[in-house]
DNA sequence: CCCAGATTGTGAAATATTTATAAATTCTAG
DNA sequence: CTAGAATTTATAAATATTTCACAATCTGGG
């Protein structure tokens, strides 16, 4: 599982840093302070944290040399905390190496999903070409599409996910819970029959007459896996 | 035969302009003059110049905030003031889409010099013809005009940029938040209905009636995709 | 081979989720 | 200030998912 993601918050308003603690403590991060740009680079080289929120009027070193600094050595997101009448263009920021910004006063649930849009874009920053072809079957992710016999079918977001996930694992077994958490996800709790009715519209769907040299094998007693001959 | 060449010179200063304006004109120029940033951008409106030399430090408006504005409707070239002290990086004024740029104080025949190259630069250079091309509808973001089925439309600017961005990629899903995130921008933060509500009135107005072999499709639980058959 | 017990397949109803649409509101350029 | 555009909101419609009862199938032992 995953740990709490850390947060490092460089500001010297006390209140804000509070602010920003709680909401976010709230949301399941681990949050750390610093109130000058300086004592920010220091916590940032000694644990480099998940990201940064990082205001831009700072006393001594300001934001911007602070963002430079840190991006001399590392990648981790940054959002750059500016009061409203700064009037500095975003492409600044952008240019200096910041991920994004918000302006303050801050309604606390924008900056909690920018911080979630920021982390999820610099993960997804290469997604894996995500397309299987085995013969008479292409399962492609990027299109949601899967072509079987010639022919293109858009299947439903989970009958999809499940075959992708089968078809990446070929011959491995897997039981039902380990696909419900592994297609539905881990905190997912439900009945195990689900994958079974998925299984079986995957099969007519998509295995309906004609013979492949693959097939979604039932492995009684155990659960499912992807066949290849 | 050519005419002269436009300059438009976006300067406070009064000595400035003045002393731009005897070398440019002593060189074959047209010379024209703004001293806000307001002023320059309404002169550009009307009329507007070949060239654009812009100061970055302007009453109201700034430089930079002009030279966007100039960007989202126009190519033509701008080359950027700065004062030596405003140690801006060049680069961050080519971002902003400035083609060159000269400090203050400047030789003017370095000036004219840069005002030729950069005009030579702009004019050899292949514009981007951002247009895209399918049986029945053609995307011309130049003019900001789409064709569907030989009738020209005009579109609201983030309808046409949705679907420029949906068809610059053919077959490819993207979710509503990357959506966001790509036409509306990266620090946009918003409903994520609001896509839908585009893709709605994209479709009643290029796809009312008849069948092309494109349409703009929903990917249940994903988002939406430019189909091509 | 047949049976009992366990496991899986199937169809259909109940739920939940996602999308379409229209209408109201806010925003913005002029 | 005004009109058109963008966005939000609310509701209806479409679609997917889950559940559940029962049928079908498999397995191992007698």
């Amino acid at each position: 599982m995953k740990e709490k993601s850390r947060i490092l918050v460089v500001d010297d308003d006390r209140n804000i840093r509070q602010l920003v603690r709680l909401y976010l403590e709230k949301d399941g991060f681990e949050v750390h302070e610093a109130e000058t740009g300086d004592k920010g680079l220091d916590a940032f080289r000694k644990q480099p944290p998940d990201l940064m929120l990082l205001d831009l009027m700072l006393p001594g070193m300001d934001g911007w040399q602070v963002c430079r600094e840190v991006r001399k050595v590392s990648n981790i997101p940054i959002i750059m905390l500016t009061a409203k009448d700064e009037t500095f263009d975003k492409v600044l920021g952008l240019e200096l190496g910041a991920d994004d910004y918000v302006t303050k006063p801050f309604d606390p649930k924008e900056l909690i999903a920018r911080i979630k849009a920021v982390a999820r874009r610099t993960q997804n920053a290469v997604p894996p070409a995500k397309e299987i072809i085995f013969p008479n079957l292409v399962i492609n992710m990027t299109n949601y599409v899967v072509t079987c016999d010639g022919t293109d079918m858009e299947l439903p977001p989970k009958e999809i996910e499940l075959l992708f996930h089968l078809a990446s694992h070929p011959n491995q077994v897997f039981t039902r819970e380990q696909l419900l958490e592994q297609v539905w996800g881990f905190d997912y709790f439900g009945d195990s029959r689900t994958v079974d009715v998925h299984v079986k519209r995957l099969r007519e769907k998509i295995q309906g007459d004609s013979d492949h040299n693959w097939q979604i094998k039932t492995v009684w007693g155990v659960g499912y896996k992807f066949e290849v001959k």
